[in-house]
DNA sequence: CCGTATTTGTTCGTATGTATT
DNA sequence: CAATACATACGAACAAATACG
């Protein structure tokens, strides 16, 4: 079947930007412009422009104009421990791992005890309850991500009760609980999952509410030796400002 | 400043749809009901349940009505080595850590010879040439992932001939290189990306055209002892329906 | 700083097409 | 074939944000 009109406008539309004919950055056609050129009503050149919008390839601004997106850079966020000694014991945050060319800065944390329910991936029984540790995170100004780490509330009676205080733990929670209780993280694994932003995320990321950008959510859980989980840390990040990277065995080191 | 009129109707939409007033897999009111409801022209009700088709709560379909969308139970990629021995040396491809209770098939590989330039982490000069095998992937007959992995071409004049064949190579790629070359792999990097699908992979995947349902892209570098990349494999498949799972130094087993 | 023009955002009304029941 | 429900398309009006003289 043949599309429907504001489809072929949005493909046209949509081929238009690859081929450079529109700019990166630039201004579309006003949307009367638009509607004499496609001889079409206006709703259907907004049909045809929102289509471009979902797909990301335009924002609209009332009052200036439609513009073109421009490039972004994804900041590269690496999973696995840095460095060539794969089997090292220096257990990082997923902060720790940020750019050193970036200013990274975070809120102090908010701090609550909650119903170990939210946190299943501690494998805490039904009354147990846990400490969450909520940061949000911003890189060079602009919010990056908000992190929430969750422990088993046992770790604070057995004697960690700086997780409780409302101030960072320096030089991080890993060698706290280290030198508080003796727990050595020996491992982690990762979740990521892609879905769409809560609302709160969406003003916090100053996102469209619309679920046009997508969320990446990575929940890590770490083990100690005896693979009783320590913590989990979820972290949620816009999908389209950051990638992933991970290494498995040997692998050389990065170059570019 | 107030929400728009549309924006108050998807709330509360949403909110009712999450309450359970409008179970999953039901049917939301028609639009004429929502019309009436909520004393709305049609266009406006259109707006707020496009709103809500965003945020991949219902889902419209013509002359039957729209539906609460259920919920998914995605499939769990895992990204690292099976097993507890992390520092093994089988190397896998991302389809052989598939659960084995699902039914996993593959369209004949369609063999391609490409400029090097299409896959940069493979690190070749400008005029190298690569081979391409690219296949479609379907889980439980529904389709799954798109996969094209590259290799140098050198590999076929060194004696790999049958990266040229176009039928699969069994017991797999890996492994054939192993013998026909003593190549090993010992490695590999993951990098994640989240993306708006082309047109292809809409069609493939039969996603809406309109990038309402992310992609998630996995390219993986392999190497070998040299530090030399020997494949790149790049896997697509819709983040909605796919989550990843990885895991960093010494981990209990799975229990879930 | 103000007022006006421009541009996108919201809302209504209406008609017709297409898919499903 | 008729009724129902969503999809497309046009027209019109006003609001809100921005640009500009």
């Amino acid at each position: 079947m043949r599309d429907a009109r504001y489809q072929q406008i949005a493909d046209d539309l949509r081929s238009r930007i690859e081929r450079g004919e529109y700019p990166r950055g630039g201004k579309l056609p006003t949307e009367k412009e638009l509607m004499e050129y496609y001889d079409a009503s206006r709703n259907t050149i907004r049909d045809a422009v929102r289509l471009c919008v979902n797909l990301g390839l335009v924002q609209p601004q009332a009052g200036r104009g439609t513009f073109v997106t421009e490039e972004i850079n994804p900041l590269v966020i690496t999973l696995t421990r840095g460095g060539p000694s794969v089997g090292g014991e220096t257990a990082q945050y997923l902060s720790e791992v940020l750019p050193t060319q970036h200013d990274a800065r975070s809120s102090v944390p908010r701090v609550e005890v909650r119903e170990a329910g939210i946190a299943p991936e501690l494998r805490l029984g039904a009354g147990a309850t846990v400490v969450s540790r909520h940061q949000e995170r911003y890189l060079d100004g602009r919010p990056w991500s908000l992190q929430t780490t969750f422990y088993p509330m046992d770790l604070v009676t057995r004697g960690a009760t700086r997780l409780l205080g409302p101030d960072n733990i320096e030089p991080g929670a890993v060698s706290y609980l280290s030198e508080a209780l003796g727990i050595e993280e020996t491992g982690w694994r990762d979740r990521v999952i892609v879905r769409v932003p809560d609302p709160a995320e969406a003003t916090f990321f100053q996102l469209a509410d619309d679920g046009r950008v997508a969320i990446m959510e990575i929940r890590r859980t770490a083990f100690q030796a005896s693979g009783a989980p320590v913590r989990l840390t979820v972290t949620t990040c816009p999908a389209d400002r950051n990638e992933l990277l991970f290494s498995t065995g040997q692998v050389p080191a990065e170059s570019w």
